[in-house]
RNA sequence: GGGCUAUUAGCUCAGUUGGUUAGAGCGCUUCCUUGACAUGGAAGAGGUCAGUGGUUCGAAUCCACUAUAGCCCACCA
């Protein structure tokens, strides 16, 4: 074996081999199912720490999964995301001087497709580099055949069964993308602006000619002048008595000199402004909401691009609305109707895509009820049918769930899946909408055909005399899809009968409601039953100051630097070690030591193993070798082992990722290396445990192999542990040993407890030598004064290992206390005795013995008032009871031995 | 405004139904390079578990309030 471990050949390696061979791909079929699908990241993306995080962990659990037996299936794909992909692809052709529309539709998704055929593989690609075991053979993308096949049906489900309309609704709108935007697609961003104070004349008053102040008006606080020609009415709280007069005069709209009503709602803040509000219900939410509910006109005075529009008066047409703002604003001040102006700020929606402030608008879009199908999606997980993972997750999702709004699914792109809604041409989109007569909403336009044929009663109609709804679906309308669109539905595969319900889908918190919540809804309605068992979440990658990477701030991380720098399995176990699912994970490059440090030990021991192979029996070790008397550590080993196992397929089981790697790193680390390697040297039976350190090490590599797949499977081959052709990957996950080999073996908590107290004792004279400085290498005599005669024995037997344990010339035992001149350690099973012949400072020593007791007579004492307690005596379980006074008894004893210390030290 | 979470060693965090003297990694101090490993080994210092009150024989752990920090949702024109 090299001296060095080759991180990067070892990746190089193996990957390859374990693709081409199929290891990642299981059929339907032999086994149980356990299914995961990706969360498919943006098509456009590059690998970033939270996929880096997000897919170690979906990663760890099918690997192990995978050892342990189960048919698994990992099912990658990517996203067509389509507001940043049209983006990407519009950017570009900025570059050569052109827009979209100087392609034309079908040219540009063209030349989309192109763009992703070319450059859609880099995150895919750049997943392998993790050591994902992604089943690539069945790669889906969100615009593929299967998907779009999906959509198509999924929306004429929906509409037929009334769950998808046609609707007039104020949306937010992104003039730059020329699209409606999502809630949350919308980010809110401290703004420092103005509150305008308008006065609006009231009509019927004697005073008032325009140019002059008015003397008779109510005033308006705005934040948005520039919308002042939509208004339609201006509103007070209905429980306000100083505006209770007005309701229901009228007002004069400055500057136009349209006559609006004076009404009265509860959205009005009394408190805020003047509490009276101007209600614009094309351009502001709320302001819609409250039209609606009085019935007022609706009067868009913006383009889709954001500028006036000739509803805004001739004046200000063909402005842009900022623009407008300033030249409104002026015109009110010369007209007399600005009473003041102050700073104010407040939030502004911004795009969440290019950062255009984002304007709410009145369009006609397609939404979802999202209602009838949130409710058996809320019931699911009330039930326990679907767990999150941690528990508390479930609140949040309730908490959207049960005030779910309708989901308004049109997008005014190019790219992405086009809605299936056709009209008769003539009959434009715009016109026809609202009336659905004129919609025909099918799988395909033939069909679509036949349903105009069969309803205008012309067939002479041909598919040129069809216009298909120019909108796009949302890209999250094809995601929701995602767990059974990808096995293959509407078609009944058998991957989808076999994998559905996929059993965990591991995810961050911050698509729950984008994303978990829908799949949750989509796949109960369409395929019955939820779309997997366990929703597990986890935190959000975070820098070194909590901040979220970002690209704007320059913090993030590049997972494939860090591969570079420190390895994939580094980086993987450091994630896995560093991150809980109970909190975001805080990052910066120095954790990344860990891992790095923990593969040069991996193969530092792996490189041990192999110089001693001639040490080491051909036969590997197990229970066919028949009862074996083992020493005290060697089946400490076993033990040790055992626990390991046990730990980490539970850890596992309950998502704990984190404490899994912190079980088997100790275990590894600390166990293997630091305690029995150093045994194994000097061991008197060595090629007895030199077995058990392969049997023991073998397992620790499978225990490993989840987090770091590469250096276990490396090491694997380099020891012998599996041939050519063979791979670790498919390898049995440890279970621990079976019931005939442990007693075969003689391996029981009382062997381990012991070995556990004997090492304090080898730490005990550690100390006492870092202590009295004496050189760790010079061979010293020590004595051992153990618990009892039957302790002695047993020390007694073991003087040799013990002599290397101690680096001792010699090592003697002597049952029970003796007088001793020299410093001592106390332990569970005896003293440990070291002598200095005259190094030993005696008022040290006398000092330390001194704090020693004063510590146990503290602790004797604490004990002795729980003992007195009649309370704790009456409640406490008697097991806890029992084991304070085995502590009180082996302090007693200890006391007794440390007065003796002390009086010699005197 | 509504909801959620956190506060434990200098730093990042464990601490799973309340139960022996609260742990790990990094950092720090001291010591150690003759063949697994200095990306290492050994020893050590360092915490009144944010505060107050309560429940209990017993609280880092459960409850209430307070303080501080963070996140999500809805947002006042």
């Amino acid at each position: 074996m090299d001296k060095r471990y080759d991180a990067k050949a070892a990746e190089a390696k193996w990957y390859p081999i374990w693709e081409k061979n199929g290891y990642f791909h299981d059929e339907p079929g032999h086994g149980s199912p356990y299914s995961v699908v990706i969360p498919p990241p943006n098509v456009t993306g590059i690998l970033h720490m939270g996929h880096a995080l997000n897919q170690t962990i979906q990663d760890v659990l099918v690997r192990w999964r995978r050892m342990c037996g189960f048919n698994t299936l990992w099912l990658p794909g990517t996203d067509h995301a389509g507001i940043a992909t049209q983006n990407v692809v519009e950017k570009a052709l900025k570059k050569e001087g052109k827009r979209r529309q100087d392609l034309g539709r079908e040219a540009f998704v063209a030349r989309v497709w192109e763009w992703k055929k070319q450059y859609g593989g880099t995150i895919v690609h750049q997943q392998r580099m993790l050591g994902n075991t992604t089943d690539w053979q069945r790669e889906r993308f969100t615009l593929d055949e299967g998907c779009s096949k999906a959509v198509a049906k999924v929306f004429c489900q929906l509409y037929n069964e009334g769950l998808i309309y046609k609707g007039n609704y104020i949306v937010n709108w992104c003039p730059r993308c020329g699209t409606a935007l999502a809630n949350d697609e919308v980010e809110h961003e401290a703004n420092h602006g103005h509150l305008w104070y308008v006065r609006y004349p009231v009509v019927g008053s004697e005073k008032g000619v325009r140019g002059e102040p008015y003397k008779d008006y109510v005033m308006v606080a705005t934040t948005r002048p520039e919308t002042l020609p939509g208004d339609t009415a201006v509103a007070v709280n209905p429980s306000d008595e100083r505006y209770a007069h007005l309701v229901g005069k009228t007002v004069i709209l400055p500057l136009t000199g349209r006559e609006i009503p004076v009404i009265s709602d509860v959205y009005v803040e009394k408190a805020f402004g003047t509490g009276i509000v101007k209600i614009t219900p094309a351009h502001d939410p709320n302001d819609f909401l409250v039209g609606k509910r009085h019935g007022l006109e609706e009067i868009n005075i913006m383009t889709d691009d954001a500028h006036m529009n000739e509803l805004a008066g001739e004046k200000y047409c063909g402005m842009d609305r900022f623009e407008c703002r300033k030249a409104l604003v002026d015109d009110l001040e010369a007209g007399g109707f600005l009473d003041h102006v102050e700073d104010y700020d407040n939030q502004v929606g911004h795009c969440y895509r290019c950062h255009e402030v984002v304007e709410s608008r009145l369009s006609k879009q397609w939404f979802v009820k999202m209602k009838p199908l949130a409710e058996p999606a809320i019931a699911a997980v009330k039930s326990g049918e679907v767990r999150f993972v941690p528990e508390r997750w479930s609140k949040i999702y309730f908490n959207w769930m049960e005030n779910i709004q309708d989901w308004c699914i049109s997008r005014q792109l190019w790219w992405g899946h086009r809605i299936p809604a056709y009209y008769v041409r003539g009959n434009s989109s715009e016109e026809g909408a609202g009336n659905s007569e004129q919609v025909f909403v099918a799988e395909t336009a033939e069909a679509a055909l036949e349903m105009a044929k069969a309803k205008t009663g012309n067939v002479n109609l041909t598919l040129a005399d069809l216009e298909q709804d120019p909108d796009v679906l949302d890209t999250w309308f094809s995601s929701w899809l995602w767990p059974f669109s990808t096995l293959g539905w509407p078609e009944k595969t058998a991957d989808l009968d076999y994998y559905y319900p996929t059993t965990d889908l591991v995810t961050a918190q911050d698509i729950i409601f984008f994303w978990v919540a829908r799949m949750m809804m989509a796949g109960i309605h369409f395929m019955g039953k939820p779309p997997f068992k366990n929703i597990v979440i986890h935190g959000i990658v975070r820098d070194a100051q909590g901040r979220k990477m970002s690209k704007s701030l320059g913090n993030s991380l590049d997972p494939l630097e860090l591969i570079d720098a420190y390895s994939a399995d580094a980086l993987r176990f450091s994630l896995a070690l560093i991150t809980s699912l109970d909190c975001d994970t805080k990052v910066d490059k120095s954790k990344f030591e860990i891992g790095r440090n923990f593969c040069t030990k991996i193969w530092n021991a792996a490189r041990f193993l192999e110089m001693n192979r001639e040490a080491t029996p051909q036969a590997e070790f197990g229970a066919a070798s028949g009862p074996v008397q083992l020493s005290s550590d060697e089946r400490h080993m076993l033990m040790a082992c055992e626990k390991a196992c046990e730990k980490v397929n539970d850890l596992l089981a309950k998502y704990r990722i984190q404490d899994g790697a912190l079980a088997v790193y100790d275990f590894f680390w600390t166990q293997i290396c630091d305690w029995y390697v150093e045994y194994a040297k000097d061991a008197p039976d060595k090629p007895t445990a030199f077995a058990i350190l392969r049997d023991v090490f073998w397992k620790a590599l499978r225990l490993l192999h989840p987090y770091m797949p590469f250096v276990t499977e490396e090491v694997a081959h380099q020891l012998g542990f599996l041939k050519d052709g063979e791979t670790i990957l498919r390898a049995e996950f440890p279970k621990g040993y079976t019931a005939e080999e442990k007693a075969a073996w003689g391996l029981d908590e009382e062997v381990y407890e012991y070995v556990e107290a004997k090492r304090e004792m080898i730490t005990a004279l550690r100390a006492l030598r870092a202590e009295y400085k004496v050189n760790p290498a010079a061979w010293v005599k020590v004595t051992i004064a153990a618990k009892d005669a039957a302790t002695a024995e047993r020390l007694s037997s073991e003087v040799a290992s013990l002599k290397a344990a101690f680096r001792a010339e010699s090592v003697e035992v002597l049952p029970g206390a003796s007088e001793l001149a020299m410093p001592g350690s106390l332990g569970r099973i005896g003293t440990v005795y070291l002598s200095l012949e005259g190094l030993v400072d005696k008022a040290a020593e006398a000092k330390r013995v001194a704090a020693e007791l004063a510590k146990t007579q503290g602790f004797i004492k604490s004990i002795d008032a729980k003992l007195g307690n009649e309370n704790f005596m009456a409640h406490a379980p008697a097991a806890i009871v029992e084991g304070q006074k085995t502590k009180r008894a082996e302090l007693v004893a200890k006391i007794a031995q440390l007065e003796k210390l002390a009086k010699l030290f005197a």
